[in-house]
DNA sequence: TCAATAAACTAACAAGTGTTAGTTTGTGAT
DNA sequence: ATCACAAACTAACACTTGTTAGTTTATTGA
């Protein structure tokens, strides 16, 4: 595996101090702090604090668009493509917590990028919701309400970055089951 | 009912705006400009910005505080308290939809009252497992993992805010029973 | 009519903000 | 030994931040 380039060391120091306070209560010399350098030698590395937010924000957002293509092309019936997008937010979750963390918390703060990203997050929420209409229609899931259903698994699968941390369990496979569990069982018929 | 305070107009904004952009990027120069007065004008009705976030989340934590003593001292069994819960987070997030974000997003930011927020959430959190473990030992639940359940109802229900303003459903009752139908329904014997 | 009060104003402060310019230091390859 | 370069440094900038002090204006009850 590749070594972390200086960049990347300072994004994912980022990233972290993003996750406790937020981006805008964060300043560069807190980063420089934390990274134990002057404020001024974080811009050998990066163009500006706006820039470190979009590299964190946009690679996790588009993980997530092209997790959903490949579950769209999968040849499994809605249960299971449900239980794949349960498995890809533990994925990406358990890999970035932070990351997901400064997605979740400071997406508005996007300048640039903020249409992007917005676009690449309604795609993702209309390609969830065809696979729960298409479930009901095919008769796999019970006639729940799409948009509430929807609304309360992702709910559940955007906080996993708080609970993550406070769990010993970080075996992937166990908790993806166990929420699916949860998640899916009551609708499913 | 009493006529709004001056100073619970500008909570009220502040709460608004705490939503929309976090507290830390919201400047008191934001909060006057949107009350149409100057910045300096504020401090005649609040003492600090701090203090407003602190009016703001305290008066729900300690709402949710009270409602959780009634329903513990409600008499029916582990679904029916918590089909209550569910209730009790739809009514506070269609009556304080702005302020239950801040408490959501900026209680960290809390500076003197950190310490008691975090003693009311954490009591709030151990009654609500206490409600489900119960439920379980007296058979009225599925034996699922107790933690697991509650972070993914809980998270549902702490991300009301984010939804309801998309819904023309102002129904309360409506969206609780579909809430309790989704999020119970699995476990439910 | 006058006094009290609520609520706005202007002006200013000290500290903190992101960022730039220019320079120095250490390391590894030629 | 020298060159190139990554990566740190100091110093400073223009601007924004929360907040205070002191003053003015409008409303209202005696």
């Amino acid at each position: 595996m590749p070594k972390e380039t200086r960049k990347q060391e300072i994004i994912r120091v980022a990233a972290k101090l993003f996750k406790s306070k937020g981006y805008s209560a964060v300043t560069m010399r807190d980063l420089a702090k934390a990274m134990d350098i002057k404020a001024a030698s974080l811009y050998n590395h990066i163009s500006s604090k706006q820039a470190i937010l979009q590299d964190i924000i946009i690679a996790i957002a588009e993980d997530f668009t092209t997790g959903m293509q490949n579950i769209m092309n999968s040849d499994t019936n809605s249960i299971g493509k449900l239980e794949q997008i349960i498995s890809l937010h533990v994925k990406i979750a358990t890999e970035n917590t932070d990351g997901l963390a400064a997605l979740n918390l400071d997406w508005m703060h996007l300048e640039n990028k903020l249409d992007y990203y917005l676009k690449l997050r309604n795609d993702y929420e209309a390609n969830y919701l065809k696979i729960i209409e298409d479930g009901i229609a095919n008769n796999d899931i019970r006639p729940v309400k799409p948009d509430v259903f929807m609304f309360s698994m992702l709910s559940t699968l955007r906080s996993l970055y708080l609970w993550l941390p406070k769990k010993e369990i970080v075996n992937q496979q166990v908790l993806t089951e166990s929420l699916s569990q949860i998640l899916i069982k009551g609708i499913n018929k």
